[in-house]
DNA sequence: CTAGATACGGAACACTGTTCCGTTTTGCAA
DNA sequence: TTGCAAAACGGAACAGTGTTCCGTATCTAG
């Protein structure tokens, strides 16, 4: 590769990460290229589809989310744990405008990303889920996937009218999750 | 209003309503406009905004669904009812692919729907809900409103992969509503 | 330094939502 | 019944998308 080539696409990429971050994922691609400083067609040389340089964007993010699972298991009792990274994560979320509603728009070019969340995010909630688990602090019938599903679902729209109600229903679902276990209330 | 202004606008109303079952609400106008055998220029001589058009199709289904909450709390007890309830309007969330998406997608147009919602819905629920308070069977600090938009996004989007996933998370969310009341475990 | 492969720019294309206005239809009054 | 404004219709035209294409510019191996 390149060396001119690496160094244009990650200028793209950071780009693209400031221009979703300021106008959401529907931003228009000139307006990308144009911060960038390329043209149209060199944006497209890169990611053949605009969804291509979305899942890129959203792969970097997804992983550094996944890192802070290890960090908050050795810092918390289990199911305070779980409780904080499911808000971690839904921060997360809500931050990218767009980005996990674009994610389950049935879009073609958004299939590889649930294996990147199989991969990385379902692994690091797994961990604190079962953690909770043996300790008696969260009920057992609840899939990783599944709730991770949910809380993007809960907090992909901003709803400024509302603010913290992402949060509250993650919290809820939070609740939802003890309900019923050996410890739960 | 000329007669055949009504009775065009009804036919516009129902070619909508089936080519966003069929396509979803991301179908061209003239799409639209030709299943009804209109020019777009009719359409939007009716709803200027395409958005206006997806709100008025969308306004009919609401009052379907609120219609069913006092038929439910006849028939059943309090917290059935109200769970019964939310699963059924999680339904027919799921059964407007986007359209809930959509509302929420902070486009002006969809202003006035929330206000139908607090009209329609939020009475709806408010009853199913305080009857189930008021029997123990529900925790008393949750708003219908949060409830509402809770559903929504979870059961706006389809997810072929995972069938029932929208049940599981709303039967979930549910299960959080009863955690900590006074008849709850 | 040069040649050939690689990458860039931006005009052009296809397909959106939306506007505009000449033409047609309707309903009321004479 | 007939005339005629007012209202509604059709669809071409406009503006703004994503995407393609290819002539030009740049890089790097030898």
């Amino acid at each position: 590769m390149r060396a001119d080539t690496k160094r244009n696409l990650d200028t793209l990429l950071t780009a693209a990460k400031e221009v979703f971050a300021t106008s959401g994922v529907d931003a228009p691609v000139r307006e990308i290229a144009k911060k960038a400083g390329f043209g149209v067609g060199t944006l497209y040389r890169h990611f053949p589809q605009r969804s291509d340089l979305i899942a890129a964007v959203f792969r970097r993010e997804v992983d550094a989310c996944a890192d802070t699972a290890p960090v908050l298991a050795a810092e918390h009792p289990p199911f305070e744990a779980l409780a904080l990274w499911m808000q971690r994560y839904a921060g997360f979320i809500a931050a990218k405008r767009g980005l996990a509603s674009a994610l389950h728009s049935g879009d073609a070019a958004y299939a590889s990303l649930p294996g990147h969340f199989d991969k990385r995010l379902r692994p690091a909630l797994q961990v604190l889920l079962d953690t909770a688990i043996d300790a008696g602090e969260a009920r057992s019938d609840v899939e990783p996937d599944d709730l991770l599903n949910a809380i993007a679902r809960l907090c992909m729209t901003t709803n400024d009218k509302n603010p913290g109600q992402g949060e509250r229903m993650v919290a809820l679902l939070t609740d939802g999750l003890r309900y019923g276990c050996a410890s739960g209330r």
